[in-house]
DNA sequence: CGGCTTTGACCCGCGC
DNA sequence: GCGCGGGTCAAAGCCG
């Protein structure tokens, strides 16, 4: 944990809209930090996954130009199963990944890649 | 009772 | 060389 690097780990920044800034996307996220930052009004939530060997870390931040907006960031991939979601149906699993969290439907829609 | 959350302070790296 | 930003960790408290 000294600096985010891009080699080989994964990172995703993705544009919700939501009103919240805790999205559950059917993981289990424990809040580990809270900055706000200088060039925004806003503050950035730094949040952990609760499963073991999981090194997925996620950052969350809301848009300065768009309140109703929040910058969800994913750096890493997950490594345990997810904690409270059924099985793996290729019928439904669309349908449970949505079922869980209604906002990432919308973050679908308006994927915003700024990975590396 | 357990688990999770929150805030502050500290540290490090990089830039100019 | 110095400053600033960003990021992380720890402890305590509270809630279900």
């Amino acid at each position: 944990m000294k600096k985010m690097k891009v080699d080989g780990g994964s990172k995703i920044a993705f544009r919700t809209k939501s009103e919240v800034d805790i999205l559950d996307d059917g993981y289990k996220w424990r809040k580990y930090g809270k900055k706000s930052v200088k060039t925004s009004p806003n503050m950035r939530n730094y949040y952990h996954c609760s499963a073991e060997g999981c090194p997925v870390k996620k950052r969350v931040e809301r848009d300065g130009e768009d309140n109703r907006y929040v910058i969800t960031t994913y750096d890493g991939v997950h490594n345990h199963m997810r904690p409270g979601i059924v099985y793996f149906d290729p019928l439904n699993t669309s349908y449970r990944s949505i079922s869980f969290s209604p906002a990432i439907v919308d973050c679908s829609k308006q994927v915003n890649h700024i990975i590396n």
